[in-house]
DNA sequence: TGATCATGCAGAAACGTGCCTGCCAAGTGG
DNA sequence: CCACTTGGCAGGCACGTTTCTGCATGATCA
């Protein structure tokens, strides 16, 4: 007899306390139930908010009450089921949970695919950081992050049960994000949305900022000629910095210098990195929008017999603490995704909660220049009487 | 009049066609429900399964036939009920898909927390290329992975239904894994179970082998005293590691030569990197086990005046692209971490829904040794007359 | 012609919670 | 003595699916 308690016809030769159990826990309207089979069968072996009530010799909505801090209880009928949920191994299923709620506790957070099956993981530092970031906020706020894929692959988006999402650089008219506010999520976008795109906030960096303040610094370090390594997609990020550039070149009368490669592919940016200073037209500084281009333009210049810093200002854009270490030691610019990650998350949460705010809350990060060796001259005293030969000037 | 459908008395007034809409959407069980005021009330906006149904003029059950390719039905009433879905934007609700089926379509992916806030997500590049792997290949097979902190911050477990779950090194008695377990989930490690860890698979390197053919590998080039940069970590990576470099050490009859620092701490490594270059005994070759080992070592060989490969081989255990560029480039040793995070998915989603295999399955993936300047020698024929000064061999 | 069968669908029972409603008893003021 | 509050709990509906069961209807066959 496997059947803990039952409510058939023999209930009245049941002891006292298993009447008692068998007439709180199953009411007149379960009789009908085949309450036996489903519990008694041994189904799964997870026990639910009945078993609990049944063995508590309460309701279930005096469990649910107790569990959850709510109703009119006194303490000792609190303590009581909140030992026999935790003695019987109780866990509130998530799924009825949330089916009851309208809450899951899940955000979304797009990776970018490019092609079919890679994701911008690792591609750089960036991702991962921010990620982590986010992880941890979300967390402390007891939220859980899901990876999506940012394409439209309909079934992995519908079979989840979001309470908002986290996108990363969307594109002009994004259909996931659209949709996603179509059903009423709300969506933070990671990055200022292009065009209309109806984001409930956005957190992004003040990039075209960033790049003219770097752009000084290098000049300001004795270079005459800029140049730039920069990537072919059209995301916001890389049409920001890259305006930016050649809008400081024509205040500053120069000749815009730069190379353009495929930022996802691993190999290109070496061979882009070649090119620029392969130019006849060589610079004598650079800065790379990517993460592996500080590297990359080391190799090269090491393949020209360019010395950093002295033949070869360079900067990169990138959170990798690798440029702390190279010969030399390579000026980087962070745009903290640390705190863009937390800020994301946060924003998305008090949306999820709180109250609704009228129109797109923006949130602007400052970044950060590191400056190492790589984008410092010698003492510029030296370079006013002759280091550099003028003869490579007017040849 | 916003109700398109009622069922009161006015009934029989309405034109046929609605006639048959009410009759066939709600049953005579349902005249008491207050449908008007639920639907009609303008709640949430989002059109669920009832309506589809309604608008299609067919039951529910049908619809759910239709769209989930079951039942038996024409197709010209499976396309007529497709089409009205996708007019009324109808999106399946997946909190109660869940709660029905039992199975939710996420699997949890742990990341060990050190401390507090921060995760191994980042600290080497083995984790981020892991989970991406690992998240595209739950992608392909219509699951999406949650990123979980392995401490037993309880609520945020119990808060998500999960199908299963991927663990990262887990510890010797973890107490999350034996509570999943014993909630008849499966759990699947990336790196072997220490004890006797309860998982349902688990999938990892060989890590001894693998030191030991590296250690061959540096001994063949050359290397007389080869140290060892290793962490104070327990982890089951660090643990085989160091020991298969101690057995090896045994077996040549070397003095063991190793420095080790907590492997989370990102400034300790440069500092062990000195203190192994420093010592009395100092290595002419080592192999550090951690990511940004590399660099940390090239750039103590350079603060010592040690050339590379000249005076000190390297070699560390690292995925990051960036020690092909580094002058010298470094060899490395790859664990795979692609194909490890592949097969952890694989073997998850298998046991989710395939059959029950018999007592742990386990999977071995091979390393990659990544042979580069590094660790090369001149060529040794011209070791044989006198390229290096034998002054220098015997003092 | 009646029995059998495949077809095309509708009814309704779950899944496990949360919470609204409401009943009963005990105290309390008039 | 009665209305009235208040504490302490039980009943039961609803969340939105999936799926088992079963009822018609026409076709086929003995």
């Amino acid at each position: 007899m496997p059947a803990k308690w039952c409510i058939c016809d023999t209930l009245n030769h049941l002891p006292a306390p298993y009447y008692r159990l068998a007439m709180t826990a199953a009411g007149k309207h379960q009789v009908s139930r085949t309450d036996t089979t489903r519990r008694g069968g041994r189904q799964g072996g997870r026990a639910g908010i009945r078993d609990v009530a049944a063995a508590a010799g309460v309701s279930i909505t005096t469990v649910s009450d107790a569990l959850n801090g709510k109703g009119r209880l006194p303490d000792a009928t609190r303590r009581h089921v909140r030992e026999v949920a935790e003695r019987l191994g109780y866990r509130p299923s998530a799924a009825a949970r949330t089916l009851r709620t309208g809450k899951s506790g899940l955000i979304g957070l797009t990776v970018t695919t490019y092609g079919d099956e890679p994701f911008t993981f690792t591609e750089f530092a960036y991702f991962a950081e921010m990620a982590r970031a986010a992880t941890s906020a979300a967390l402390a706020r007891g939220y859980a992050l899901v990876i999506l894929p940012a394409t439209s692959q309909h079934d992995v988006w519908s079979n989840v049960a979001l309470d908002g999402t986290v996108v990363v650089d969307p594109s002009d008219h994004d259909p996931v994000v659209t949709e996603l506010v179509r059903q009423g999520l709300p969506v933070v976008s990671d990055g200022r949305p292009a065009g209309t795109l109806p984001v409930t906030a956005w957190v992004d960096n003040d990039h075209e900022a960033a790049v003219l303040d770097l752009l000084d610094h290098m000049a300001e370090a004795g270079a005459r000629r800029i140049g730039l390594l920069t990537g072919t997609t059209t995301d916001t990020y890389t049409r920001l910095s890259t305006t930016a550039y050649l809008r400081w070149c024509e205040r500053v009368g120069q000749d815009p210098v730069y190379e353009s490669y495929p930022a996802h592919d691993p190999c290109a940016g070496a061979v882009a990195a070649d090119r620029l200073l392969a130019r006849p037209d060589r610079p004598d500084a650079v800065y790379g929008l990517f993460d592996p281009n500080g590297t990359d333009l080391l190799a090269a210049a090491r393949r020209y017999g360019l010395r950093v810093p002295d033949d070869l200002l360079l900067v990169c854009c990138s959170e990798s603490m690798v440029y702390a270490a190279t010969e030399p030691p390579i000026t980087t610019l962070s745009l903290k995704p640390r705190r863009i990650g937390t800020a994301v998350v946060q924003l998305l949460i008090d949306a999820i909660e709180g109250v609704e705010t009228d129109g797109p809350l923006e949130r602007v990060i400052p970044t950060e220049l590191i400056v190492r060796t790589s984008s410092q001259r010698r003492p510029p005293r030296t370079t006013v009487s002759a280091p550099r030969s003028p003869s490579s000037d007017r040849p």
